[in-house]
DNA sequence: GATGCTAGCGCC
DNA sequence: AAAGGGCGCTAGCATC
């Protein structure tokens, strides 16, 4: 039977609403002792066994699935009234009125539990605690009143089937290898510095820096205390920025670029961070599902989503497990052109290298121009290359190029835009969208503000909508390792341990490695289905088994390559 | 002493 | 004249 269960929690126990496939109608409440839930959903996910399973209905997955986990007990579905109360809230295709009931502030406002981190404590339950079912009950009656139903319920599945992920990976860990890390940072900055104490290397390079620029009391820790002494010394520099210090000729710039890369090694991942967010060799973040306005996840805890390629090596399978790493190449690009329905993109979207096949079907010359020219279009570039080629290539995509074009005329009418299956972006709130079209000539803030905004739009219908597709891409990918040969809970079976927009790591038994790349491939093309249906459009994927993460980033790889200038999205974050 | 802001840099 | 989106984190610094 695929039913669903509807839980609230009160006081100790737990009331589970009964809600069949075909009555849709309620049937009398069980109740369930806490200590007791783990089994009773045990139980019910083993009576459905080759189905898609029982739906689990709660308020917040972050308070209920951890425990559940804890208990080795895995779930195949749920629907998270938090989040989807929030995407239903914003779409401009759900009747507001129907989301409107008793406790509906205490939805708007709860936060997720944070699981992991130095601010672990437990979180007070509301004093009269949300009713989860008469919640269910508007969310599926707006729904249903819906134009954009199958969508938005595609979305909610998908977003909390997120979730899901999220608190698996929680439960899970990345394996992180202290003693490497500790290694590696005695070699790159110095054995651990007393509380307070520069690290070893970095005092070392102190005098080197002070002298070059003859400033005995320099704490280039500072960056305006570092920016007055290059001025002292003659340099023309109007802010400190790596980028803007490496077109200087100065026997000083060396020093302070090292002194800097060192500095943020040391501050963002340094001995610090290992002591707060790996314990066991796991690195545990605090992933946020829907944390950002686009639907990206968001994270909380020792920079999860900015984890540098520089401290990957650290990041080892277990003794005989390995990693299998995999990333989208050119992810956004591809759902633009499925968005736009863009024949001409998605046909030179066929190749693994989707700017090379643009090159080779003589749209542009060279790959460099094909990427600044997509990413110009998807951010909203007007000056500069990338100015140039948004131009040109308008002419060769016009449904792609005019897609996010109109995306960015909504935005800057302040209209609220979407993603493809409907999660609707915030309404601008500043001043600029107040008398609309009675702007002043002469304003130019409020112009400014008004592109601003249109650049936002813009970007939002593309990142949002391949946040989408990744989406679904690790729901069914957690289902699809969960079929595979293996045995016991949720560890010792191939597992997702990690999300990064467009990239997943599965740390897996090494025997179960290649059967894992079929799951993820076969996950790909199933999230390519279920959004974009017969649109001929290709999502290829860069996949390795690795032992390290290091192994497996294609950027460590592209720093070899030829073919490739990594400092590309460095010169399109740089003026001029 | 706590809080909020900025600069700068990491990731996608 | 110049004009790219989304994030989180840290230290320094200003402010209360």
């Amino acid at each position: 039977m695929n039913e669903t269960f509807v839980l609230t929690r009160i006081g100790d126990s737990v009331r589970v609403d009964i809600r069949g496939p075909r009555n849709g109608g309620a049937t009398a409440p069980v109740t369930v002792a806490s200590s007791d839930l783990p089994t009773f959903v045990a139980e019910r996910e083993l009576d459905a066994e080759g189905g898609a399973g029982p739906r689990w209905v709660w308020d917040d997955t972050t308070r209920w699935y951890p425990s559940l986990l804890e208990s080795g007990v895995r779930v195949r579905r749920c629907l998270d009234l938090r989040l989807s109360h929030d995407i239903l809230r914003r779409s401009p295709h759900v009747d507001p009125g129907l989301l409107v009931g008793a406790s509906s502030a205490e939805w708007e406002a709860m936060d997720p539990v944070e699981l992991a981190g130095p601010a672990l404590f437990a979180w007070h339950e509301h004093d009269e605690p949300l009713d989860s079912l008469a919640e269910f009950d508007r969310q599926q009656a707006a729904l249903a009143a819906s134009t954009k139903r199958d969508p938005l319920g595609l979305l909610l599945a998908a977003e909390s089937s997120g979730a899901l992920v999220a608190a698996e990976i929680a439960h899970a860990g990345l394996p992180l290898r202290e003693a490497l890390h500790e290694r590696m940072l005695t070699t790159l900055i110095g054995p651990r510095p007393l509380p307070g104490a520069r690290p070893e290397l970095l005092e070392q390079l102190l005098p080197v820096i002070r002298g070059a620029l003859g400033a005995p009391d320099l704490n280039p820790d500072s960056p305006k205390s570092l920016l007055r002494a290059l001025r002292a010394a003659g340099l023309d520099v109007t802010d400190t920025r790596a980028w803007n210090l490496r077109q200087l000729d100065h026997p000083a710039v060396g020093p302070i670029l090292e002194y800097k890369k060192l500095l943020r090694l040391a501050n963002a991942n340094g001995w610090r961070w290992l002591d707060t967010w790996v314990r066991d060799g796991r690195y545990r973040p605090n992933f946020l599902p829907g944390g950002t306005v686009t639907g990206r996840w968001a994270a909380h805890g020792g920079g999860a989503l900015s984890f540098p390629a520089q401290i990957r090596s650290s990041v080892v399978a277990d003794d005989g497990w390995k990693f299998v790493v995999a990333d989208v190449a050119q992810l956004e690009p591809r759902v633009l052109a499925a968005l736009s329905t863009d024949l001409a993109m998605a046909e030179a979207a066929s190749e693994s290298d989707l700017y090379e096949g643009m090159v080779k079907r003589g749209a542009v010359a060279t790959r460099k121009e094909a990427k600044l020219g997509m990413l110009g279009a998807m951010y909203g570039s007007t000056s500069g290359e990338g100015g140039r080629m948004v131009t040109r290539m308008t002419r060769l995509y016009p449904r792609a190029f005019g897609f996010v074009e109109e995306a960015a005329r909504a935005g800057e009418r302040a209209e609220v835009v979407e993603t493809f299956l409907g999660r609707a972006s915030p309404a601008p709130t500043g001043r600029w969208t107040l008398a609309l079209g009675d702007l002043p000539a002469d304003d130019a803030g409020r112009d400014r503000d008004r592109r601003k905004w249109g650049r936002f739009t813009r970007n939002y219908v593309v990142q949002g909508s391949g946040a989408e597709w990744t989406l679904c891409w690790i729901a069914t990918l957690r289902n699809l390792l969960w079929q595979l040969d293996g045995a016991g809970e949720l560890t010792d079976r191939p597992h997702l341990v990690f999300f990064l927009h467009d990239e997943v790591l599965i740390h897996t038994p090494a025997a179960l490695a290649e059967e894992t790349i079929l799951a993820v491939r076969r996950a790909a093309a199933e999230a390519t289905r279920v959004m974009f249906g017969t649109f001929p459009i290709d999502f290829p994927l860069d996949v390795a088994i690795v032992d390290s993460w290091a192994e497996g980033d294609s950027r460590a790889f592209l720093l070899d390559a030829e073919d490739e200038d990594p400092d590309l999205e460095a010169d399109l974050a740089s003026p001029r």
